[in-house]
DNA sequence: CTGAAAGCGCTAACAT
DNA sequence: ATGTTAGCGCTTTCAG
């Protein structure tokens, strides 16, 4: 017979006599042929792969997406490529531009690439799904989260326990996160002391000395883990959170609820932002629109370390 | 000018007059040519990606070596696919013959199928290489990491404090490591709880009224998140560590150092492990042998959530 | 319903 | 040093 026909039957085409069609699977059966991936990906266009774009592999955060969009991709039957950039603009613009000539479709998680730039990419590297991130003028669908929300609801428990002067723990400069976080805060009209720390447990831990001096009676975390490094840099230096000050992250990880004491923070859908990044890229690819934008509300989740704020002198 | 000496100069070919090259450059520049990557695949018989397959993306201990082998990968100008098998041996068989199908190579991080099931795998999966685990018989070179020998430090560690009855929080079955573990903890004469927990936070932090029931004066978690969880549990139910109870986990996962207090854990080199991956399978995909199997010894790291022994009633 | 033939975009052996 | 030619392994009109 044919390879015509072989492709036919491999493809579940119903127009190939059942007897044949039979004898093909037995013959592929026996000779444990499986059609070459490559080869099908370049007559038809199509790889069955999409990439997703981090700017940080052991960020918890983007785990949750990694791993919801993981799971979405594969109950498709297609495959996930995974790059990080290292938080580094000019790595993300190559593996991103990269990555799509590989794969039918991007997945781009926190990019830090300006607004102007990506804007300029986006022929390029379409069909995209942008997430913790909204481009205006961007056809491309947006996954995002309502940062100014979550700020506000944080900042709202902190005032009902009479804190009035705040610390915020800044994130990556780049970080849109990071920019709307802060302006939240700003606009709280609360006092605010802000220091320079960055995404990561060292980042966070780092900075106790200087959340003890600055008076503040409650410390922002950009994130989570900022937030728990935190919290193991002031047990060491003898502070009680809550009791001496209160201590708020963002994001939810999975064992916020854990720490000593458990972490009060924003939560966020990680795995359902990964889930629906498939759906919409999906849809893309197909050739359909991507659907409206989306901003998920950040929930507050009210746990023990955060208190009444103590006395000030 | 012919297709033939655009190939030659987009691959740096040398046989090309110096003229003609730049002006192929020039107009490659002008046209945003970029040569196809799957057509470059299919022709060259190489996909220029490998596969990493794990059981579960939500393990720290993972992560590390998903970065550690992303970053080698893309230092070579190679991409990465990522799968995960959910701690499903089904699952994991396909997802391994597939992601093999599309790439040039496999690392097989803790793979939770038998001996016997990978034996039989192997000539389909080859090249490979196999991460915390190792396969008699196999050509496909190994890295993993002396489970016993680090165990036997902790139980040492342990002893030296003057713990005589221990618990044991136990990984998955499947897992070669889990059962590495709790055999050297087997061998070591000390009496011991064997309790069945899991290898996440949720399993830890709900094992602790069992773990404090026991009567052990001290508990060897199956990994740092199982002795996270554990320390949140046990501070829940007021007991204190390692005053009441001492706790130990293993791997070192980034946060270990920042829990409350201190874990005191077996570290593993996770991201050498991903980097000397990348490595042996460069060498393997190149038709070089994949070098001699290594076995990293852990490094027993003291901290605080380990001490003295209380009194046993 | 099946086979023949063209083509996806590139590389490589061969010829000039 | 460059061009010609033949694939890489599949899908897909188009005939029959």
């Amino acid at each position: 017979m044919s390879r015509a026909t072989v492709s036919r039957v491999m493809n579940g085409s119903a127009t190939v006599a059942p007897e044949l069609a039979a004898r093909v699977r037995a013959a592929a059966e026996a000779l444990d042929y499986q059609p070459s991936v490559v080869a099908r990906s370049l007559a038809l266009g199509r790889t069955g792969t999409v990439s997703l774009i981090v700017p940080d592999l052991g960020n918890p955060m983007f785990q949750g997406v990694l791993r919801g969009l993981s799971q979405a991709v594969s109950a498709d039957g297609c495959r996930l490529l995974v790059s990080e950039s290292a938080e580094n603009v000019e790595e993300e613009v190559v593996l991103a531009i990269e990555a799509r000539r590989r794969t039918d479709g991007l997945v781009l998680a926190s990019p830090r690439m300006a607004d102007d730039r990506l804007l300029a990419l986006a022929d390029k590297l379409a069909p995209f799904v942008l997430l913790h991130r909204e481009l205006p003028g961007c056809a491309m669908p947006s996954l995002s989260v309502d940062n100014t929300a979550g700020m506000e609801a944080i900042v709202a428990h902190l005032i009902g326990h009479g804190h009035r002067h705040l610390a915020y723990l800044a994130g990556p400069a780049a970080s849109t996160s990071n920019r709307e976080r802060l302006a939240a805060l700003r606009a709280s009209g609360l006092t605010l002391t802000e220091l320079a720390c960055g995404p990561r447990f060292d980042d966070g831990h780092a900075a106790a000395p200087r959340v003890a001096g600055s008076g503040a009676t409650a410390v922002v975390a950009f994130n989570d883990m900022v937030a728990f490094g935190l919290l193991s840099g002031l047990h060491e230096l003898g502070l009680r959170v809550p009791e001496d000050v209160s201590v708020t992250g963002f994001d939810d990880i999975p064992f916020a609820r854990f720490t000593n004491p458990p972490l009060t923070t924003a939560s966020i859908p990680k795995n359902e932002l990964g889930r629906q990044a498939w759906t919409r890229l999906r849809a893309l690819i197909g050739g359909e629109p991507g659907g409206y934008n989306v901003r998920y509300q950040p929930r507050l989740l009210v746990r023990e370390s955060t208190g009444p704020a103590r006395r000030t002198a």
